[in-house]
DNA sequence: TTGTATGCGTTATCAT
DNA sequence: ATGATAACGCATACAA
């Protein structure tokens, strides 16, 4: 890759002459403009961005931070957030951490880099970042907070999303809800499950709450309550169960009715008949593109929506 | 984040004294190293990288561009990869692209940040590559090939893999394999479905090959080939499937038996008893990171193996 | 119309 | 033991 100066060295210019072509700037022939840019085309030069990076202390890269597993929800909505990004200038790298350490390493390395901004999963819930970096690194947290005030953390309204998928199970006729979600702790599940039993205790049904852990496990839970509906707390979980309902030859929806969440376009395609709540991915990316370029969380993220599928029914 | 030449300033040294701080190196007095070491701690104080990216020409960012849709097994991949690059001092930054021109304008971006090297799956086979890209840039191509003799392209031994599972389901009695893929072209999909062709021919058995499309094209295969044993070109297609069969009521593995390709963790947990074949995923990562050193294509990845899960039988 | 000089942050090589 | 300086590539203000 050619730099600005050989390039001026071929065109037996100035660095400055090169640059004013480069740039469409005044002050420059016409014959000499062409020559340049002719060959800058033929050498494919392209401005070494970390030259702008220092010039301006700052880097037009929004670096996201998500985890090495677990990522499917994540990745779709980071292809979104990507091109909404990059219509504003910006590049989106991504990197997949696997734990806090993991987590702490990237982040300094953005900050190091003075990326522009960075959007994170973080690894737990109230995780301590170092001051030195949230001083120098706008971070946007998604789904688990950060303990820092400084550091905004952006949901969907989860507590709603349980009221929602109650409501809508309760409507056709299911009283017995099971809710299956994980051990996790993270602000947008814990809100999840709330709104699960707040709504539930405002039908006056019985929350049954358990997290999700084994094959066996699971089994055993569907023993004990008999639920005839199970509001899974994301699509993932709920093609996880499906297919131990499918091993144990239990018929969805007549045996039991299961509702996921996400319905992002991965687990559409996994699973296009998947009874589940939509999660707005589009209004979520607007809003995180909203925050890149302000610093301020604007709009907030639309509610979920329920999908229909071919995973619930109607008790009759 | 502050910078060196601030720190100088602060510690009223000068900025290579700084230097000789950080990097431990000897002519300086230890009040001073410990005062300068003190205070950059104290301020989180961090080299800038972009610096270094123009002084050698060179960055230690190894950039690795992935499909937006259907990323699981390669962002599984990345994550190994990741820890595996880290080890010798070079970060990974992902990005999702949407297509050809999405593809060459994020490898443009890493040639222009002059990274180490990048690692690509290219949006479709034999995809033709600017000159001036890939003589300033290393590129490894997964998946499918690049028009570039200087674009090595690393698969496992596909045909291997489409041999080896029309073997272990001909082992169990199966005669009627049906193998369902992706329209798709490229160099892995392609040899896998070659490899399954010339190990059905061998034993003189009949290759049903379908293309997936829908679950109503799917239904109406099974009803002209009434296949005893499907074998998926990977656990995705392999889930959806099971998912189809399930609703229509065949039983698995009792009607029909399934066999994936990947394994990956995602998969795995997706769907824990998914007869599948193992993707040697750390060999395969070792390989490329070996390549972004070396720039040689060293040891081939190991062959795939079989992972009994639950949804094959054998015929009695 | 074109050439030259300065600064960005860091490192390495000088000089003091 | 410490300070000064050149170099990297690019943008910009200024000189010719």
């Amino acid at each position: 890759m050619i730099s600005s100066i050989e390039l001026a060295k071929l065109c037996g210019v100035s660095q400055g002459t090169v640059d004013r072509a480069l740039h469409n700037r005044p002050g420059i022939s016409e014959t000499t403009r062409r020559k340049i840019l002719d060959l800058a085309k033929r050498h494919g030069y392209l401005p070494n961005p970390a030259v702008r990076e220092i010039m301006d202390r700052s880097s037009n890269i929004v670096g996201a931070i998500i985890p090495a597993l677990n990522n499917i929800f994540f990745m779709d909505m980071m292809s979104l957030l990507k091109d909404s990004l990059e219509a504003h200038g910006k590049m989106l790298f991504l990197t997949p951490v696997h734990g806090k350490a993991d987590f702490l390493t990237a982040l300094e390395e953005f900050a190091a880099r003075k990326m522009h901004a960075a959007i994170v999963v973080p690894p737990e819930e109230n995780l301590p970042l170092p001051s030195h970096l949230t001083q120098s690194l706008p971070v946007l947290s998604l789904l688990s907070r950060c303990s820092e005030r400084s550091v905004p953390c952006l949901t969907a309204d989860e507590i709603q999303t349980g009221k929602t998928a109650v409501q809508y199970l309760a409507d056709l006729g299911h009283q017995k809800i099971l809710h299956l979600t994980y051990r996790r702790k993270a602000k947008g599940i814990e809100d999840r499950t709330a709104g699960y039993k707040s709504q539930m205790n405002k039908l006056h049904l019985k929350p049954i709450v358990s997290i999700y852990s084994s094959e066996n496990d699971f089994l055993k839970t569907l023993d004990r309550h008999h639920p005839t509906a199970i509001f899974c707390h994301n699509d993932w979980l709920a093609i996880t169960i499906l297919r131990h309902l499918q091993t144990h030859n239990i018929q969805i929806p007549q045996d039991i009715s299961i509702l996921g969440v996400d319905h992002t376009p991965t687990f559409q395609t996994l699973c296009p008949d998947l009874s589940s709540m939509e999660y707005p991915l589009a209004s979520f990316t607007h809003t995180i593109t909203d925050w890149t370029l302000t610093k301020k969380l604007t709009s907030p993220p639309e509610p979920l929506t329920v999908i229909p599928g071919k995973t619930v029914r109607a008790l009759s």
